[in-house]
DNA sequence: AATTCTTTGGATAGCGCTATCCTAATCAAG
DNA sequence: CTTGATTAGGATAGCGCTATCCAAAGAATT
């Protein structure tokens, strides 16, 4: 008896080439594809080389979510930054993006707005996506998010930012492998950034040194004592050079900075801005005001952004290693990711005073 | 007789709390609970609500990459831009990110660096993904892109850009479906824009306006074509007032570009930048060398980019709403992805002369 | 009242892959 | 030569969801 159809009744076909495909026409069974291809266990080598003919003939290509769905694991990285308007940070996000890309992962992007509640709720969502791994600005997140990261036992490096030997907290939140060596982080110590700057504005005869700082975030915080450190070791330090606005970080802002500052702190001969914004924006209103950098006041800013060579006078500032800290962030977590160990948690890129015109 | 183990043999359980668990809680079939989490089909209110009440004491999370395999389509969206080094860009992005977000979508960022060849590249990598849509900049891409495009059957929204209907292509590979409405696209009129801000220069009483350009990507080409529009339509075209340059934009460029204009073409009263960042940097280096302006020459940007405002003087420039383009575009994408068909195809959002004193 | 058409819930079978178990063959060791 | 350990391929059963088919009940039609 023949049946009445030859098409299965509950079949749904996507016009896609499979596994399963590749296998047949390979005269291989799809475990030995599965594995052939991504290199997994020991395949006889001319039995790969001939699945990988195959497959490329056919023009296979895994399907993503099955592959997750099975695996369990995604390709995905998320990455998780404060602001897309920030250059800063895209740099960060553009190196990373690149690095992962080239070893097949793909990329999402999380803005958290220095906002520890929405950094949570980003985290929360991602986690469902199950990442293969997390890259993650700076070093302070909330209790909640850090439980969140380390229950799901997904990779996480930390950017920007180490941890200060000092102050580690041998009680935080860590596993075991954690408690060893600190979280995996790539950046730079921002406290002595500060503190070089600082000492350079000294170096400079500079006796009144203002710390300009606006998007109070902790890393500004520790450049703030690294300024502090610095000035309080030549006995300059007085409180009233702690000029700090929690509100975000612009050029107007910073132009608006340096006049309240001209304006209410005679005496003041230099002014450290936590960030190149701040700076670019004193430096255009000093034009507008006619105050003549660095002769009246020196101007100091922090991360070397785009356009800070091209300001007139030329911006002194901090270059920070961003691009580089993307793609060596993004380096070490493909290594855990693949479950190998770094060789070390924790790196430290550095960071350069350029002494331009401003000082 | 008992079986000796009450665990299945080949049973790789994760601890996830599954669709099936809900069903088995709330007392019903796992379909009304996939039904009734989705709102497909009709499901009885009072079940609706009873889903959903044990779903979230569970804390039920939907797995996307079942629900990916299960449906041939992922909740993923990506849009592909040319560069993350301006922020006209990011800015599109951050505004298609966070609509996107707020419908449930994960956004995926390609840059294509002005390149067809990366353009189609990652086009071809995104696609075996399986978008749910796509957000692409530009009208211009290679044959290979579009017919990838078309033949994927991804909705696709095109930002920044309309399609000129004098110019529209007839034989273009459309779908019938296109060939009706032409591509979706939200954006607005490049030549417009161009003639319009060529033309506030004239009623300056300009004379010699140059077009200083670079990164000739196809929306520059057409602010150039507007330009040179409007000044036929005066009688002051002049081919030697074109200053094209294909490296890519950047303030020091726009210096070295202001440099060489003022140095090589005397007479010249204008300066109409394709872009903010080379208008920019040309205000910067005015200052440098000692080039007054507009006394001397008047200088015009596009794009009205942060810092625009706050230059000395600050710029005359064309705003364009690019945050707004990429939260229409992605309410576009959303009701295609719907399977809904939008009002119109092309929206065209403006532009705006913003006259500060530069001119 | 008999028939048809709409609802609305459930059963079933995959989506395309990988993890796990199993088996046959090969190899080293006693 | 026997035995145990290792290696390399295949068979099988899901991963967690949705699409499809089916059935029962109610609504609408004649």
């Amino acid at each position: 008896m023949k049946t009445s159809a030859n098409r299965p009744k509950n079949h749904r076909s996507t016009g896609r080439i499979t596994l399963n495909d590749v296998a047949l026409a390979a005269g291989v069974s799809p475990s030995t594809v599965s594995r052939a291809l991504r290199g997994e266990r020991a395949v006889d080598p001319d039995l790969v080389a001939q699945v990988l003919a195959v497959s490329d003939k056919l023009g296979y290509v895994p399907d993503p979510a099955a592959r997750a769905l099975a695996s369990q694991r995604s390709d995905h990285v998320t990455i998780l930054i404060p602001l897309l308007s920030n250059t800063l940070f895209v740099d960060l996000l553009e190196a990373a993006q690149r690095t992962l890309r080239a070893a097949g992962f793909q990329t999402l992007m999380g803005v958290t707005h220095y906002n520890n509640s929405e950094e949570e709720q980003l985290m929360r969502e991602q986690l469902h996506h199950r990442p293969a791994g997390m890259l993650i600005t700076g070093l302070d997140h909330s209790e909640a998010t850090q439980k969140l990261m380390a229950r799901s036992n997904v990779p996480c490096v930390h950017l920007m930012d180490l941890p200060n030997e000092i102050e580690l907290n041998p009680s935080a939140n860590l596993d075991s492998q954690e408690r060893l060596s600190g979280p995996y982080c790539v950046g730079f110590r921002q406290t002595d950034a500060g503190e070089a700057m600082t000492q350079h504005l000294i170096s400079k005869g500079k006796k009144r040194i203002v710390f300009a700082a606006a998007q109070l975030d902790p890393r500004v915080m520790q450049r703030l004592n690294g300024w502090r450190k610095a000035l309080k070791a030549k006995q300059l330090y007085d409180p009233t050079l702690e000029w700090l606005n929690p509100a975000p970080s612009s050029l107007a802002l910073g132009g608006l900075m340096l006049e309240q500052i001209m304006k209410q702190s005679p005496g003041v001969d230099a002014i450290f801005f936590c960030n190149d914004d701040l700076a670019q924006g004193a430096l255009l209103a000093a034009m507008r005001l006619n105050i003549s950098v660095p002769r009246q006041v020196a101007i100091a800013g922090f991360n070397d952004l785009t356009g800070s060579d091209q300001m007139w006078p030329p911006l002194t500032t901090v270059r920070t290693p961003r691009a580089q800290v993307g793609e060596a962030a993004a380096q070490m977590l493909l290594q855990l990711m693949q479950g190998e160990s770094p060789a070390q948690a924790q790196v430290d890129l550095g960071f350069e005073i350029i002494q331009r015109q401003t000082t």
